[in-house]
RNA sequence: GGCGAUGUAGCUCAGCAGGUUAGAGCGAGCGCUUCAUAAGCGCUAGGUCACAAGUUCGAGUCUUGUCAUCGCCA
């Protein structure tokens, strides 16, 4: 029976082009995620797109002068542009300046209050006199009464790590114009999280299948007590408060924790007016046994767990998160990506340079599932020639050359199968059964283990049966042997399709398949005795060891800063 | 400061309802093979399971404490 599964990836802001690290925790899961459940026969709706009104957009649109919307604009696109290189499946890719969005989250925005969970309160803010406008946490900066430091920021001192209010900074000043604000009250919209306590609760208590961390922290964050929250700032860029309900919200927009979050509503709404049905979206969000996976960074789980669930419930009849998979991060050769100190390998330069599958193979294999994993370009290498091409790539070709050569360029036709040959069409049933059920489990790691575990399987297969001896001593045998491996190759051709699925789509060429890879279905697609099959070409290119070292000096020249 | 996660062979990770000599892949050494992008297959070496105390006939596996790393909160 087909399920109607929405995966939601996390929005990143768009201050910077996309790294590495930004992509290894959420793009890479959550298009495995996708792919692998439509090839199951279930509707799967994958949304996203760029956060446009974080703060950290409109800061550096401060930095160069200019407007934050060319900021956001300008990196949308190259976001957007990456995605579809990487192949993630996206079936709406979207940010949040759009028409659409903004009335959604006005909408969410307007059903809470008429639900009763938005009231006003004030509260006091830098203002600055110069300009005449509030200055929001990250645009102030002064000295941290905790350690000294002179420059920590509104909302957290960059040196000692402590969180911070406005209020609390010494010889506070403006990061604008360098005068020193004054404190002001402004009213602003508050969210009653206090209502959704119990209710959360609840829900989260029998939330036995999320991974650990999630659910203990999310326990925690709900045991220390829901706090109501601001969902209003003063600042000029974002989704403006809806000006027929609440007055004097000229100058203030709807914050963006509570506004990007509604881009997963509004993202799938987005998709569905531009697909045949326009009210499809109620199939992911209203269809009680309709499933949500949000793939996240560890740092947004109670944004996730806790204050989105809380929106969603306040709002009504909205399917609530069914997993909130949050990945740890990916580190750079030890160190933390950095976009201020050009600490990363940038997704546009690497696509310059190298092929796609390598680099989701060897994401996917280091995924940051229980703790933050390294990128490091030795082991990309090793990835990419030791395994990719010496494990799966060989195997490939090994057989592929054999049987062209011996057979007519043909598939060849088998006999009675012996018992080595079942067992190693058993192991092909068997490792699809274990690569679904890893992924249904959104354990991505053992999945890329067991399908390469195929390919081992293969290698071991092919030297114990030597097809190329049998070959001329006995064809029959070598042609049993050759069409066993055949189907060894189809079931690899399934099974790799989430993770590399660019290589997957040569192997189903290379078999001589016609139509798709995708739309053949979770399993293993009986090769044809007698069909013909094109020239084998290698899979995988090796690369050069002298890669490791040049990008190694690439990286340290690009850095800026010390380490 | 509080909370959470993580800490197992050179590297990436399994293992944990407590139970024989702690496993896999990659890397290293040795051997076999030659169909294959000098790829494959087999064997071997390598670990006081972060540290300390405790519970138990028996603890990577449970308890407590300590340390380290990362994240969240104050």
């Amino acid at each position: 029976m087909s399920k109607n599964i929405l995966v939601c990836v996390a929005w990143p802001y768009v201050n910077s082009e996309p790294h590495l690290g930004h992509i290894a925790g959420m793009n890479v899961p959550a298009d495995i995620f996708a792919r692998y459940h439509r090839m199951v026969g279930n509707r799967v709706a994958m949304v996203s797109g760029s956060d446009m009104h974080g703060t950290p957009t409109a800061l550096r649109a401060v930095d160069e002068g200019v407007r934050p919307e060319d900021i956001a604009f300008k990196y949308h696109e190259i976001w957007a542009d990456c995605m579809e290189r990487m192949g993630f499946s996206y079936d709406l890719y979207t940010h949040t300046h759009t028409k659409i969005h903004e009335d959604v989250a006005q909408d969410v925005l307007l059903t809470l209050d008429k639900h009763g969970y938005i009231y006003e309160d004030t509260q006091l803010m830098p203002f600055s006199e110069s300009e005449q406008r509030f200055l929001s946490d990250r645009f102030v900066e002064g000295i941290c009464p905790a350690c000294g430091y002179d420059g920590a920021r509104g909302d957290q001192c960059d040196d000692c790590g402590r969180t911070l209010d406005p209020t609390d900074l010494i010889e506070i000043r403006s990061i604008r114009d360098g005068s020193t604000p004054v404190f002001k009250e402004t009213t602003h919209l508050m969210i009653k999280l206090s209502a959704f306590q119990e209710p959360l609760e609840k829900w989260v208590g029998d939330k036995n299948e999320w991974r650990p961390n999630v659910r203990n922290q999310t326990i925690g964050f709900l045991n220390e007590g829901l706090h109501d929250r601001a969902m209003t700032r003063d600042i000029e860029w974002g989704v403006p408060v809806p000006k027929d309900r609440f007055e004097g919200y000229d100058k203030k927009r709807i914050y963006v924790w509570f506004e990007a979050v509604i881009g997963y509503f509004s993202a799938t709404k987005a998709w569905a007016i531009d697909s045949a049905d326009e009210d499809d979206w109620q199939e992911f969000w209203h269809k009680p046994d309709a499933e949500s996976y949000y793939f996240q960074g560890k740092d947004n789980i109670p944004f996730h767990t806790v204050l989105w669930p809380a929106m969603l419930m306040g709002y009504g009849g909205l399917n609530l998160p069914t997993d909130v998979v949050a990945n740890e991060y990916l580190n750079l050769d030890g160190q933390g990506f950095s976009s201020s100190r050009n600490w990363a390998v940038w997704l546009p330069d690497y696509l310059e340079r190298y092929e796609v599958d390598p680099l989701r193979y060897y994401l996917a294999s280091i995924m940051p599932e229980t703790s933050d994993s390294d990128f490091t370009w030795e082991g990309f290498f090793a990835a990419n020639n030791n395994v990719l091409v010496a494990t799966l790539g060989n195997f490939i070709h090994r057989t592929l050359t054999i049987t062209t050569r011996n057979f007519d360029g043909k598939v060849p036709t088998p006999s009675d199968l012996g018992v080595q040959d079942q067992e190693v069409l058993d192991a092909c049933s068997q490792t699809l059964d274990d690569v679904a059920a890893s992924i249904e489990t959104r354990r991505f790691r053992r999945a890329l283990y067991q399908a390469m575990e195929l390919a081992r399987v293969g290698n071991r297969y092919l030297d114990a049966e030597e097809p190329w001896q049998t070959v001329k001593s006995n064809p029959d045998k070598a042609a049993t042997t050759l069409w066993t491996a055949l189907n060894v190759i189809s079931t690899l051709r399934t099974a790799f399709y989430p993770f590399i699925p660019f290589s997957s789509d040569k192997i189903h060429n290379l078999l001589g398949f016609d139509g798709e890879t995708a739309s053949d279905g979770w399993r293993t697609r009986a090769v044809e005795p007698e069909a013909s099959l094109p020239k084998p070409r290698p899979l995988f290119r090796k690369l050069d060891p002298e890669i490791v070292e040049q990008e190694r000096e690439r990286l340290l020249a690009q850095q800026t800063g010390n380490p």
